[in-house]
DNA sequence: TAAGTTACCTAAGAGTATTAGGCAAATGTA
DNA sequence: TACATTTGCCTAATACTCTTAGGTAACTTA
């Protein structure tokens, strides 16, 4: 019998791909082991349970994401950064839906805590430094700015925004330009 | 063989009790027919198959938040009714996350249209007749607002907000009048 | 009370997740 | 080169799940 030569990696990155083939959902040890052309039961020397599958390709989803964003930031600063982290990420998840579901697969705390997820909360305070935001606001924005992403981002890949005009790019544009006049003139707390 | 008198009504009432308890992805035929006392396949003379329950338990939940969301802003405007429609949003995810994950259910097209889901953004146009926007931004704002308070909802459910200081709470206070100060201040298109 | 409806049942087929144990291909060692 | 070890993949088996088909007994109505 020849080999097809898997390792966990393999396995886990071939999970990606059919999470963007057929929805994050829908990636369950059986199905992937078709794509692979092997049996269900052998990729259990790879990956411990379908759960464990499901959270190495979050994990793997969040990295790359990660490693795209911050490529895409550095050397920007103020409107120009966050247009550029908005728009990698927008950008992710129309070409790999199924990997940016499995972004936002709940993980534990533990893993949740060691995975590439913190990068992306530093480098929206890192985007918000090039705002005069006070202190004590930040975590505020940073909230809010990851509260639209997401936000924004599912509605879109839902088809909330495909049924009617204007078109969802444009409205991508206005909304991230009031974000930044937003960010320019934070309220003042009472 | 005494019947438990069930209807398709009382049973997709029953699936989002459940939701609410063990959550909506864990909701399967055969899990509500362990909580009603039945057999698996009784359930099948009442809905049509597992996304069919799971579609009518999405329409349920996307009725009870228009009507609690309308009437939440009934006899209120601009700020006001922008706070009582996301306080409604809020509170009614964290009491019945089940239902509320139920609510983000991807319907088909038909489906969705024929649902209750049109009447949230027709609440989120009304609500924004308090401020003045120009007339070709008010889409773009109503997609911002459905982001934020969507993406907002569902990273604290996930637990993404409960691990460092400020408090949600706080955070969605000054997010709420933040979103009020830059719908009074929304800037001019180019 | 007889007829009709229907709420629930049992039985069965196909598919999935998971564990246990086996064999043969790849790899390291003498 | 020959041997031992590791390991990638297999078959087999258990215990689910979803779904369909057909039956029966409990309610409803005339």
């Amino acid at each position: 019998m020849a080999r097809a030569g898997l390792t966990a990696e393999r396995v886990v990155r071939a999970g990606a791909e059919l999470a963007d083939e057929i929805g994050f959902e829908q990636v369950t040890p059986s199905e992937l082991a078709r794509k692979l052309g092997i049996k269900t039961a052998s990729l259990y020397s790879h990956v411990r349970n379908a759960h464990d599958l499901k959270t190495r390709i979050a994990l793997l989803a969040l990295e790359e994401l990660a490693d795209q964003a911050s490529a895409a930031i550095a050397g920007r600063a103020g409107r120009d950064a966050l247009r550029a982290f908005a728009h990698t990420y927008r950008d992710y998840a129309s070409q790999h839906p199924g990997r940016f579901a499995a972004a936002r697969f709940r993980l534990d705390a533990d893993t949740a805590a060691a995975s590439a997820g913190v990068r992306h909360s530093r480098m929206m305070r890192a985007i918000l430094r090039g705002y005069d935001l006070p202190k004590l606001q930040e975590t505020h924005a940073v909230r809010l700015l990851g509260s639209v992403f997401n936000g924004y981002v599912e509605l879109e890949l839902a088809g909330s925004f495909s049924h009617s005009a204007p078109s969802s790019d444009e409205s991508w544009t206005e909304v991230l330009d009031a974000l930044d006049s937003l960010l320019r003139n934070w309220p003042a707390p009472p």
